[in-house]
DNA sequence: CTGGGGATTCGA
DNA sequence: CGAATCCCCAGG
């Protein structure tokens, strides 16, 4: 068994582990609640370019700087929310990316807030899809998430067996793929698909781009 | 002050 | 494939 007060200590500690224990969790807020499928894990400063807390501590990072166990929520492409989760102990800038879920209550009210998705399992599939099925946005940063607040993280019923946990490069992230920190159950249909980072080529001129 | 770019998503 | 559409942050 593996309660509460073992998912603080999990989160506690180093971010990759705290990742892995991430998936199956329960994330419940606004009426609805997902079971984590697709994690990523976030070094903050120490040597993680793709950490938004890489080049120090700025008003919108703050928070991952501070105790585990609280939400880091960032507002991305202008019309986006991502939820992470804050890891290692204060002063240690690290984090986990929430980038998918199964919905396993609350299934009318996630279809309410995306009328658009025709099938259930991608109404949390992918990390800003997965906000959007919780209703969550900016008013969740900083919250604790292992209180009674208006946002909840628990433990899953029954631990996840390591056998079923793929993990791969991060999406999104340029080079690192050293470090495969990106996790999901292994076949969960809620796991977002993989897109390679594609960065934006040099606006030269007639510049035509250059294939692998 | 200015401007480049982003841990994405959706539709053509 | 490209638009949508803010906010953040580095640099001058």
């Amino acid at each position: 068994m593996y309660d509460v007060t073992d998912l603080a200590h999990l989160l506690a500690g180093p971010v990759v582990p705290a990742a892995h224990g991430l998936l199956g969790c329960r994330l419940s807020a606004g009426g609805v609640t997902v079971r984590v499928t697709e994690v990523e894990a976030y070094a903050g400063t120490a040597g993680d370019p793709a950490s938004h807390a890489y080049r120090g501590r700025t008003p919108r990072n703050s928070v991952m700087f501070g105790p585990s166990g609280y939400a880091y929520v960032y507002f991305t492409y202008g019309m986006h929310w991502c939820m992470n989760v804050v890891t290692g102990p204060e002063g240690e800038a690290s984090a986990v990316l929430l980038r998918a879920g199964e919905i396993v209550a609350g299934l009318d009210v996630a279809r309410s807030r995306r009328p658009a998705v025709r099938r259930d399992v991608d109404l949390a599939r992918g990390p800003a899809r997965l906000c959007s099925a919780l209703g969550l946005d900016g008013s969740a940063y900083g919250v604790h998430l292992l209180g009674a607040g208006p946002v909840r993280l628990t433990a899953p019923p029954a631990p996840v067996d390591p056998a079923t946990v793929s993990a791969g490069p991060r999406v999104g992230v340029t080079g690192a793929h050293d470090r495969p920190w990106r996790f999901w159950i292994t076949g969960d249909p809620t796991v977002s698909a993989y897109r390679r980072h594609v960065p934006k080529p040099a606006r030269t001129a007639g510049a035509s781009g250059v294939r692998p």
